[in-house]
RNA sequence: GCGCGCAUAGCUCAGUUGGUUAGAGCGCUGCAUUCACAUUGCAGAGGUCUCUGGUUCGAAUCCAGAUGCGCGCACCA
């Protein structure tokens, strides 16, 4: 039967009819498995952005994940792995404003409810896009429970948690500096911004006092915000302490400002003497917010949404763009020169999508506070709140202090640690139309003092169609969403809270997290704080960070440099378990993996040489009418056999990925097929006569087979499960995916 | 500025609590081949483990410093 075996493997011709024997057997949902599958092991798949299809980086988190699920539900757990997409807010609207620009459409002209429509219309194309893909690198994943980030139901988790937020007084709407993007015309969260060196100018500007040709030297790279300027601070210690107190005239309005008195100006730096405009730096911001008894201007922006100057900035600059508007500035303050500009190499921050300079900007946003405790228990939440002691922060410190969480690599705790001691609050509104809308409406007519009191403010996990203080159906849902790390922090209870009834008391707290360490900050950290604040439980017990797959001269995979390995594509010319394999030897915790052709083309040829050492064995077998007599060398062999796979088992204990595929690697070949198999081959010939000695080689081979194909199973799927329907010792019906290990 | 890493064979990396001649893959050299597999086998060359000092009977491994490189965080105008 096995004879006509080709002597090399097709990966084509039976990945997809192995994926649809999996599928179709049903164990992808550990409810199906059999008794003996009793303690749950949980992984809740990252959800991949449905913005575009799976790239490299992909295929490395899903082989990593399908190896502790395939090795887990062999060691008998419950295996549940639950399969998602994410719709991605900010992402993916950035990706479908490029489409529409590529095709000469509009983006900012479409009616809101249109441009959602198409971008969902998209993003659902793309996720059923990538479910295709997933199946092909041979994700094991329960696809019963699969899980969208808007499902109606994910929805409901999402609001329900902002509403408990807000009844406990750690969601607060307040005006305050944001980071603005003029391009994307949204705000971003401290983390979607990054630091670019620019080479700018330091300008130093005299600031006259009234009637007087005294003066206060103020430094600054931002002259075009001069006639925002409300104030001047100088530090108490600076040599212009002596005009506290006193006004100064704005070069550029004429209008007196007062000089204040402030810690918070540098005496090292500049001139000892800050110029105060808040409505365009957050420092500032906070200044002004210290002395406002002091000063009786109110702060005004001169800059607009979209990065140009307003009538406040005067008519020789209104209308311009910030960089004209800046060259105009120096142009009328030169007469107020102290001396010639200097060559100044700062830090600016910049759109992490489109790399526009981040205009500070003063809105009226959500915020999260994430280093204030909670009020004492407040009625109005359903949810009954386990944690009011704890600010979210300290609930997240606390869990990785104390070790409930774990990462791996370890290093990731100090890096997460520091990341905590710094945290701000979190703005969350986004002035977008791709996201969940804040559940939030205002109330217009403000009838009642509880009205007034709120602001108009109705936080509701449903459209509450009348003011709850007032009666009044005049009401506004705000159109700002969430931030998306919002809702995708909340991942593993919303999914487990609304796939099936009992899910979320058996399967959580999961066991494994695995993802980037990319996504650290943005994703880890907020699954941690809200799981604990949500459900009083840690969501996972440990965290595996991957690196990011990087090719042979260590550059970051990218369409532009042409560079990138799609992952199917490879995978259709060397086989999935090829690519598998070569995205997991060699990569270690934590590190970037560099991935190449080469290294594919190598595992493609352990593939063959699995294939081959089979259709060896199984070309030779017979039926021996002895009862086989198992010499020492077979003895031996069995036991290193053994040895071999604890190996393999303590590896995957630990993690260890590369260790666990590099000694399953080892030994197949370089053991199994170089030297058991060798030496078999006079024994089991026909011309041996000795058939009590042929019987235990055969028996030797086949049992050293079937248990190579169970220890390689969790790295190579395909073609291990293939080899094991056909060994002579496999069963009807029976599958290796729920063998026991 | 604060913080986290890395430095081992030509290349990419392992090296788990310090303990004989420091490992793997790829690459390289030589030989073999009608045999399950040339997508192969066998053999081999190749390393002062960045430097300096310290701890120790003993250091690639622990400590301190230097040099080089990478990365994260950050409201110095």
């Amino acid at each position: 039967m096995n004879k006509e075996l080709s002597s090399q493997y097709d990966s084509k011709q039976i990945e997809d009819n192995i994926y649809k024997l999996w599928e179709e057997s049903g164990y992808f949902n550990p409810d199906n498995l059999p008794a003996r599958h009793k303690k749950p092991f949980t992984i809740i798949m990252p959800p991949p952005n449905a913005n575009g299809s799976l790239h490299i980086g992909h295929a490395l988190f899903v082989t990593l994940e399908d190896i502790m699920i395939r090795y887990q539900r062999m060691q008998g757990r419950k295996a549940l792995w639950l399969p998602g997409a994410d719709h991605a807010g900010f992402e993916t609207q950035v990706v479908y404003n490029k489409k529409l620009e590529k095709e000469g459409r509009s983006f900012w002209d479409m009616p809101r409810e249109q441009l959602y429509n198409e971008i969902k219309d998209f993003t659902l194309a793309n996720k059923k896009y990538m479910e295709g893909q997933l199946k092909k690198l041979g994700a094991s994943c329960d696809w019963s429970r699969e899980k969208f980030t808007l499902d109606e139901s994910i929805k409901e988790v999402v609001n329900e948690t902002f509403e408990k937020l807000y009844n406990d007084g750690l969601v607060y709407r307040a005006e305050k500096p944001v980071n603005w993007c003029t391009k994307h015309q949204t705000t971003l969260s401290d983390l979607e911004i990054k630091y670019e060196e620019r080479a700018d100018k330091l300008y130093y500007i005299k600031y006259k006092l009234a009637n007087s040709e005294e003066y206060i030297e103020v430094a600054t790279t931002r002259p075009e915000t001069i006639p925002a300027d409300i104030a001047i601070a100088v530090h108490p210690k600076s040599k212009w302490a002596k005009y506290i107190g006193k006004k100064v005239v704005n070069p550029l309005t004429k209008k007196e400002i007062p000089v204040l008195s402030d810690m918070a100006v540098d005496l090292n730096f500049g001139t000892g003497a800050l110029k105060i405009t808040p409505f365009h730096d957050a420092v500032d911001f906070a200044v002004w917010q210290n002395h406002k008894s002091e000063i009786d201007i109110q702060p005004f922006s001169v800059i607009n949404q979209y990065g140009k100057m307003t009538e406040e900035a005067g008519p020789e600059m209104a209308g311009m763009k910030v960089k004209e508007a800046r060259e105009k500035s120096v142009e009328l303050l030169r007469p107020n020169f102290v001396k010639e500009p200097e060559d100044y190499k700062h830090q600016v921050s910049v759109c992490y999508k489109c790399g526009t300079i981040i205009e500070p900007r003063i809105m009226m946003q959500w915020f999260i506070r994430m280093t204030e405790k909670p009020h004492a228990q407040n009625q109005k939440s359903k949810i009954k709140n386990q944690n009011v002691e704890k600010s979210l922060r300290d609930l997240a410190v606390d869990a990785v202090k104390s070790k409930k969480i774990k990462f791996i690599p370890a290093r990731f705790e100090k890096i997460f640690m520091h990341w905590m001691k710094n945290l701000h609050d979190w703005n969350i509104s986004r002035q977008i139309v791709w996201g969940i809308q804040i559940p939030a409406w205002y109330c217009q007519d403000m009838a009642n003092e509880t009205c007034k009191k709120n602001n108009g403010v109705i936080v509701s996990v449903k459209n509450p169609e009348k003011c709850p203080h007032c009666g009044s159906a005049n009401l506004k849902q705000e159109t700002d969403v969430f931030d998306t790390w919002f809702s995708s922090g909340q991942w593993p209870y919303a999914t487990l809270m609304t796939t099936k009834p009992g899910d979320f008391e058996k399967y959580y707290p999961t066991d494994v997290m695995e993802t980037g360490w990319d996504i650290l900050f943005f994703w880890v950290a907020r699954m941690i704080m809200f799981g604990l604040y949500r459900t009083g439980k840690i969501p996972f017990k440990d965290v595996y960070l991957h690196g990011l797959v990087r090719d042979k001269e260590r550059q970051k995979m990218s369409k532009s440099k042409n560079n990138v390995i799609n992952p199917l594509e490879v995978a259709e010319v060397y086989g999935t378990d090829a690519v598998r394999m070569a995205l997991i030897v060699g990569n270690t915790a934590g590190n970037d993996p560099i991935i190449s052709e080469d290294k594919i083309r190598g595992y493609r040829n352990f593939a063959t040489k699995i294939w081959n050492a089979s259709r060896f064995v199984l070309m030779n077998y017979r039926t021996i009418d002895a009862k086989p007599k198992l010499t020492a060398k077979d003895k031996k062999n069995l036991k290193d056999l053994e040895t071999a796979k604890k190996k393999i088992a303590k590896y995957l204990d630990k993690y260890d990925f590369n260790h666990a595929a590099e000694t399953a690697y080892h030994y197949f070949w370089h053991t199994f097929a170089d030297k058991v198999i060798e030496e078999s081959k006079p024994r089991i010939r026909p011309e041996n006569e000795n058939l009590a000695d042929a019987a235990a080689a055969q028996e030797t081979l086949i049992k050293i087979l079937e248990e190579s194909m169970k220890f390689l199973h969790p790295f190579m799927p395909f073609i291990t499960e293939q080899i094991y329907q056909i060994l002579p010792t496999t069963k009807e019906k029976s599958l290796l995916m729920v063998e026991e290990w």
